[in-house]
DNA sequence: GTCCAGGTCTTCC
DNA sequence: GGAAGACATGGA
């Protein structure tokens, strides 16, 4: 006799060193939101001498076709879903629950920025998305700040995805359609839909010069001329040269969906942010070359160089607020 | 009004 | 192979 799940829409998943909103707000996914009257603090593993814990902070978004409302406690975080669901692997994947964590920071290099990082945001992990999500949402962060990122997923998502079941106390918050919020509540479009549409369909939703590049894509993934799915089991190199032939995708953006989507753990994607924290951290006294700043990236953070990447660009983020 | 944003591509030296 | 400019749009 096979034995039966009970479907639930509860879910607890038990994890120590997961700092939820330190993962949700660094810059990886673009459509998850701290609901409201339920504040989440930036880094709850931060906690002041003589001050209790900031828990529980709740936020909301879509993996997948599922609407989920993740809320950070003290022992791990309690997920629930508008319907019943049996297998909840989706969820563990794109959490990334049960990665050893301390594994992946003793690789780290042992020096004072990356100290300095991962005692600024540890438990921050480094998410799996579903790739189409992942690559579409990067083709259009291009020379955008991530707000604006934000916002034109948020509109692209609310106009071209399937609206989704939410929990009955899921309320549209106030300034959703500025921040993006009431985009949560939609699927994030296919690439049949979003191949389906003209490039002023897309212009409409504010991405400006990145509308023919998404459309190519969603185009090129219908016409069967790019498959996501096989770039899973490529060497790296080639991963990334596959993901380059796309118009608009250079090597920032390939390392970011090998990063965020694959888990290429070693895939390093330097932004601006983190060629301003490498030049100010490494080599503060003398200019060097981007290729050579390339190649120190590629070469000194290890096995989980990318997972080092998203410590410093989150440290340095933050530090600026 | 000006500068700049999780870049990429083309042109020109 | 490296610098400079174009590309849309909006927040700060």
């Amino acid at each position: 006799m096979p034995s039966v799940i009970n479907p639930t829409t509860e879910l607890f998943l038990p994890v120590r060193d997961y700092d939820l909103a330190a993962t949700l707000n660094s810059g990886q996914v673009f459509r998850w939101h701290p609901e409201r009257g339920r504040p989440a603090r930036v880094n709850q593993n931060v906690q002041l001498a003589g001050e209790p814990p900031a828990l529980p902070s709740s936020w909301t978004g879509v993996v997948e076709k599922h609407f989920v409302r993740l809320t950070q406690v003290s022992d791990g975080i309690r997920a629930e879903t508008a319907e019943p669901v049996e297998n909840w692997h989706w969820l563990r994947n794109f959490l990334q629950t049960e990665l050893d964590l301390t594994a992946v920071l003793k690789t780290f290099p042992d020096d004072e920025p990356m100290r300095a990082a991962v005692a600024a945001c540890r438990g921050l992990r480094v998410l799996r998305q579903e790739p189409w999500e992942c690559l579409a949402s990067f083709i259009l962060s291009s020379t955008k700040q991530i707000v604006q990122i934000r916002q034109i997923v948020s509109l692209l998502s609310e106009r071209f995805g399937n609206p989704l079941s939410c929990p009955s106390d899921t309320l549209s918050p106030p300034g959703g359609e500025r921040d993006g919020a009431r985009g949560a509540l939609f699927s994030f479009p296919t690439p049949q839909k979003i191949a389906g549409l003209t490039e002023s369909d897309l212009r409409a939703c504010k991405m400006g010069f990145r509308a023919p590049h998404l459309l190519a894509a969603a185009r090129q993934i219908t016409d069967g001329k790019l498959d996501l799915d096989t770039i899973r089991s490529l060497p790296l190199e080639e991963a990334r040269a596959e993901l380059m032939k796309l118009r608009g995708v250079g090597g920032k953006i390939a390392d970011c969906v090998l990063l965020f989507a694959y888990g290429f753990d070693s895939a390093f994607p330097v932004d601006v942010w983190i060629e301003r924290a490498l030049r100010q951290l490494y080599f503060p006294r003398r200019r060097v070359s981007e290729k050579k700043l390339r190649h120190f990236a590629a070469t000194y953070f290890g096995p989980h160089a990318g997972y080092a990447q998203q410590y410093l660009f989150h440290y340095m983020r933050t530090k600026m607020e």
